[in-house]
This record gives C-alpha cells, sequence and structure tokens, in this order.
DNA sequence: TAATTTTCTTAACCTACATCAAGTGCCGCC
DNA sequence: GGCGGCACTTGATGTAGGTTAAGAAAATTA
C-alpha cells in the first residue's frame, strides 16, 4: 500500500518522527472499493475517514424526489467522509461510491480519537483540513447563492481542472445543481458564443 | 465583561483549570457594536474570532449585482468570523454587522495560536468547534440544493425559534436565498393555505 | 409629534432552469 | 460482434422565483 502519498500528505501541515509515522500507519486500513461499489450508504453510521490513494469517489445524497446531489469528488490524495454521520455518529446522508476502481486507506473514528490523544499533532492536522473544508463549503453556498449555472461551471474547471475530462458530464451537473438537459443545453450554447 | 457565558461555552467541550481559565480570559478583548455598525467589512483582513455575549451580528456578502447574501446570524453564545479571510490572512469578503446593540469577546488570531500551543485543549475545542460549522454549512448546501423556498424557511423556523420573531423578515429572506417581495408573498400564500 | 427612512406588501411581467419526451451515439458485456 | 443499456442531445412546454414599480405600514430620528 502506497503510504508515500498520506504521509506526504500530513506533512503538509505537521511534521511526524519516523516513530509517529509508523503509530499512524498501523491504524490505517487499506481497502479497494471496485467502480460503482460503495464505501457508503444512506442511512449507515460513518465509521471511518477515507483517504483515496488512486482512483475516485464521489459522496452524494438523494433527496425526496430522487435527484443525487454530489457534494464532493475525492481523487487521488484527498480525504472523505459524511462528516455528520462521523461526528454524530447517527445513520448517514450520504453515499460513497467509486466513479472508478479505487484503493482507499481508511482510518477509523476510535483509532482518530486515539492519535488525538496519543499524538498531538495529528489534532492540529486534523482542524486544518476542517477549517479548509469549512471554508470550501461555505465557498460553494456562496455561489450557489450568486452565481449562475454557467459561471459555476467555470469556478469548477478552474478548480478542478484534472477531473473535467475523465468525469462523466451528469456527475459535473450533478455538483454544480443542474440537470444533465441543461448543462448540455448550456454546454452548447458556451460553445456557440465564443 | 461576562466572562460565565464564554467560559460555559467552552464547558461544552472542553474543562479548564482556574489557572487555564485566567490565561485564556487574559487573553480576550471586550468590544461593543453598536446597531449597524460594522466589526469586519469587506476587503479588510480578518483578525479575530468573535464570541457575542449580548445582542447580535450578521455575516454577509454583496455580490456583484449588489444582493446582499446573509452567511450567518451570530445571537449570544455563538462565535463568528470570516473564516477564509482568517486563516489565509487575505482581504475577506464579509460583512459583520450589529443588527441591534452587541457586545463580543475578540479573540486574535495571534492568542489563539498561542493557546493551541500553551493549553492543547484550546486545539480540542476548536476542532470541534469547526466540525460543527463545516456540518451546518454542508447541510445549509443540501438545503439550497433540494428544498424549496418554503421548505428551507420551515427549517430555519425550527433551528433559530429565538431568532424569528427580532429579525427583520427581509434579514430572514437573505438567509434563505430568496428576495423579500418573494418572501412576501410566500408568506402570505403560506397563510392562506393552513 | 412630525418628518424621514426603512420595511413590508401587492401586482404585472420576466427569466433561468426544470420537466417530459424522443432520438442518437457509444461503451461494456455475453 | 451484436445488443442492451446508459450518457448525451435537442425540442416543446412548465414553473419557482426574480424584477420593477408603487403604495402602505412601521420604526427611527428630529
Amino acid at each position: 500500500m502506497p503510504l508515500n502519498l498520506i504521509l506526504n500528505n500530513l506533512e503538509k501541515h505537521i511534521h511526524l518522527t519516523r516513530e509517529e509515522q509508523e503509530t499512524f500507519t498501523a491504524y490505517l486500513q487499506p481497502k479497494k472499493v471496485k467502480r460503482k461499489q460503495f464505501l457508503l450508504t444512506y442511512g449507515e453510521v460513518c465509521k471511518y475517514s477515507a483517504f483515496v490513494t488512486s482512483g475516485c469517489l464521489r459522496g452524494y445524497t438523494v433527496d425526496k424526489s430522487g435527484i443525487e446531489h454530489v457534494l464532493s469528488f475525492a481523487p487521488a490524495d484527498w480525504w472523505i467522509a459524511d462528516m455528520y454521520s462521523l461526528i454524530s455518529q447517527k445513520p448517514g446522508i450520504q453515499n460513497i461510491e467509486a466513479l472508478e476502481d479505487t484503493d482507499v486507506l481508511l482510518l477509523s473514528k476510535a483509532n482518530q480519537e486515539k492519535l488525538y490523544t496519543q499524538i498531538p499533532k495529528f489534532e492540529h492536522f486534523f482542524r486544518i483540513l476542517t477549517e479548509n473544508s469549512l471554508v470550501a463549503s461555505q465557498q460553494r453556498l456562496i455561489d450557489s447563492l450568486s452565481l449562475t449555472a454557467e459561471e459555476r461551471y467555470n469556478n469548477f474547471c478552474k478548480r478542478y481542472p484534472t477531473l473535467i475530462d475523465h468525469l462523466p458530464q451528469k456527475q459535473i451537473a450533478s455538483y454544480i445543481g443542474v440537470t444533465p438537459e441543461f448543462f448540455s443545453r448550456m454546454k452548447a450554447e458556451m460553445v456557440r458564443k465564443r
């Protein structure tokens, strides 16, 4: 299992000794999720934070009329979880599905909490990770309140340039908050305009 | 300055010794913000987290067509800041304004970071605070993607029952993401229906 | 209390995006 | 290598909520 990726990811915010690295990696649990399979489904209690080492996941909710809303994409080097469920340990509201064959490293909530007490640097790391997620989430809320679909799409292209090509466009439509039909029309319109 | 409120707020997640309480309170800076005055304005770098001891603040952004979008209300016992700016120390995107005469306790970013190293419990506290904000922000995003204005309004009533009465309704309209005109119509319609 | 500003309401009309429906192209699978 | 399904497109029509405008009511200020 490619531990370098996750250790480098930590290194962005905290520095660990050799020994601490070993404590940490011993807590991880590798797992493979095949395309179209689920790491977590609606109603299940989320027991793990997942770090993607290869492939790509998507987290989404399904509303009462059956429409899917993508909350996040997690390509390699990203963390993902149903935070609501992970924190409260109540049944979750997200499905986390593999868009392609994906490898993840799982860190259980219990182990994560052990890390907080054994190696306080982890509390620091996850505080920063959570802060960054909060800022991203707030920005997305602002965008959804104040931008048109087209502007949101342009933002998406800037922020996730690598995802654009190899993601089915209905997933992008769902992320920016429009139907696949409207998204298709919008793209055609954008080409026409230039 | 009413320190009890903020100490009780901390006590929800961490327990401090008498001495730690004193270290903490020494870092706080009380401030009064009169109705319609600003604690922070667009373009300014956010240097403080603010804890409201009485009154009420609102944080909002203004989009390019001049429309205000309320991101959060902060009545007594709430924390507020422009997280994007506080973290990055870049010019912020929020205005934070007093809806009525308000008392806050300011904790500077520098002092907050001192607390993280001097008393690690604070890192724990703010991690949890941030996690809860993240969940709330995600839920609001989901709501804005999948609920009608009427449903969002009902949610708002449930979540902030105390705010409803003494908040001008255009602020509520802005929070749930509709114009004051539509909000007014919607309310009339809701009365008609029952 | 009067004057002024701000908030709220109501009405006519408008637009971004959704829905429904039908057709085309393509990719994975037996 | 053919076929069943899924992704994408295009068109007609529907709708939630926006815009503009103008007056009524409420709250601040003088």
